[in-house]
DNA sequence: GAGTGGTCTAGACCACTGC
DNA sequence: CAGTGGTCTAGACCACTCG
C-alpha cells in the first residue's frame, strides 16, 4: 500500500447496506476516468499495465479488468493484446467512420476533404448557451465548413464551440491541419469527444445551402444536428449539417 | 459428464496453434445462440441458471458467464439479478425505442398507433430477392401501413417479407393485434429481429406519400431503408419508410 | 432461506508483441 | 526471452427476488 504519488487509492471495499453502494471496479473506471480528465495520458499514448495498476489501486487484476473492459467498451480505451493499453484516439483510423456516417450510396470509399470557409468569435445567444452549458454573453466561436466527397461538396457543417476552450483556434489552423477536426481538437486543444447525440430531419435546402452544395433552392437535405461530449459528459461542441443525399446515404446500425 | 438429452457438449478445450481456435466462451456463446435459434427457449423465457449451464457444457460457471456476458450486450439475452436470465422479447418495453427512432420535436412521449393499410403476396422481384436473400420469383409478403403518433400520420411504411416465413401474416391479423409489428412477428410466427441496417436519406414527397401522411407534393421527407435480421445474420424483413419531420426527429447516439 | 445473478480474489496457463 | 492482454478455473461472499 504505497499510495506514490498521483491519484492515490481512495477506494473502499464496503459491504452491502450503504446507500452510495458501488461496486469496487466502478470506482476503479471513475479514477481511470478522472485520470484521462485531467490528462495523465494523453491521446494515443499506453497506459500502465493490468498489473501495475492493480497494485496502485490496491485491487485485484481482475478488477482493474473489469473496468477497463467497460471503459474500452465505451471508446474510452483501446486494448491491444501483447501491447498494452491505449487511450483512444480519433487519429486511429478504426474510430474515424464512428462520428461520420455518410457513405456512398452505390461504391467504394471516396476520399474526403474538409474546407474550412470561415471561423468567427461571438457571443452565446440563448439558444447556443443552453445546449453548451454557457452563460448568455459567454464567447463561443462559431465555424463553417464544407466537406467534399470525391471533389463534390456533400456537407456543409455550422460549428458551435466554447470560446474559452477554443480560444486559439484560427481559420489558418484548419486549412494548415490534413487530419479531421477531431484530431486537430484533441491534437490542439486536449478536447477528445466521447459521444455525440444526433437529430435527424429532411428540410428543403434554403439559399446559402444551395450555393454551397450546388443544388437546386427548396431541394430536400438532410439536417444533422449533433451535440457531441468530452469527459464528464460535458457539452463541448454544437453542429449543424446539411447532408446532399443525391449520391450519398446516413447509415446507421440498429443494434 | 452426462450429456443428458438436448445440445450436447461437444465443447473442446483447444491448446495453442490450432488454426480454428475459438476460446471456450465462444464456442458456449455459439451453442446458446443455436439454442434460441432451434427455440429451445422462447422469447420471453428464463434460461438455465449459469450453474446448470455450466454443468451441463461442462466448463466453469465463469465461462458461461462469459459467454451469457456478450450475448446480453448484444440484446440477445436480459439478466436479471435474483432472477435469472431471460430470451430478450420486442414486448418488453426497454427494447421497444431500439428499432423507432422517432420522437417528437420538443415534448413528451406521445402515443403510437399503428394502422395496417394493405397486406398482399407477390413474387419476389429482383431487388427484393436480393436484399432478403432469397430467390427470383420467390413468395413474399407486402404490406404497408401508417404510423400515427398522437393521431396524426407521421410515418407511411411499405414491408417486404420472405413468403414463407410470413404463411400465414394477413391484414386482420395486425389489425387485430394491438402490439408492435415486431411483437406480433416474434409470438405469432417465431421470427425475433435482433440487429438492423438503416440508410437515411432526405427525399421529396410523391403522390402516394401526400395523400397518406397529408403533406404537399414535393415536401422534404426522410426516407428509411431498413433490413432486419434474425439469428444467424439472416435478412428477414426489408421495410421503407416515409418519415415527416415536421413535428417529429430521428435521434441517433454515437457511441 | 434457497436460488439467482454480481463482485472479488488468486493463480495457472495461453496468445501475441517486440526486444 | 520478458511483458502484455486474454482465457479459464475454483471458491468466497454480496445483492436481489420470491415463496
Amino acid at each position: 500500500m504505497d499510495d506514490s504519488g498521483k491519484l492515490c487509492s481512495n477506494v473502499i471495499h464496503m459491504s452491502s447496506d450503504s446507500p452510495t453502494y458501488s461496486p469496487l471496479y466502478r470506482q476503479i473506471k471513475t479514477l481511470l476516468v478522472q485520470a484521462l480528465e485531467a490528462g495523465e495520458w494523453r491521446p494515443g499514448e499506453l497506459i500502465p499495465s493490468e498489473m501495475e495498476l492493480a497494485t496502485r489501486f490496491n485491487v485485484s487484476q481482475g478488477t482493474v479488468r473489469k473496468a477497463i473492459d467497460e471503459l474500452a467498451a465505451g471508446n474510452l480505451l483501446l486494448r491491444r493484446q501483447g501491447k498494452g493499453t491505449f487511450v483512444a484516439s480519433h487519429n486511429d483510423p478504426r474510430a474515424f467512420f464512428r462520428f461520420l456516417r455518410l457513405v456512398p450510396l452505390s461504391g467504394d470509399i471516396e476520399p474526403s476533404r474538409s474546407v474550412p470557409l470561415e471561423c468567427w468569435r461571438a457571443k452565446a445567444g440563448t439558444e447556443a448557451a443552453r445546449v453548451l452549458d454557457l452563460k448568455v454573453g459567454d464567447p463561443i466561436v462559431i465555424v463553417r465548413r464544407v466537406l467534399e466527397f470525391a471533389g463534390k461538396p456533400v456537407v456543409a457543417d455550422e460549428i458551435y464551440l466554447p470560446g474559452d476552450v477554443f480560444a486559439g483556434l484560427t481559420l489558418e489552423l484548419m486549412k494548415e491541419s490534413q487530419e479531421s477536426l477531431y484530431t486537430l481538437f484533441e491534437a490542439r486543444f486536449g478536447v477528445r469527444m466521447i459521444r455525440a447525440v444526433e437529430r435527424l430531419r429532411a428540410v428543403a435546402a434554403d439559399r446559402s445551402s444551395t450555393e454551397l452544395l450546388h443544388v437546386a433552392e427548396g431541394s430536400p437535405l438532410l439536417s444533422v444536428e449533433r451535440l457531441s461530449y468530452t469527459y464528464g459528459d460535458k457539452p463541448v461542441e454544437w453542429r449543424r449539417g446539411l447532408y446532399l443525399t443525391q449520391d450519398h446515404c446516413y447509415l446507421n446500425e440498429l443494434g
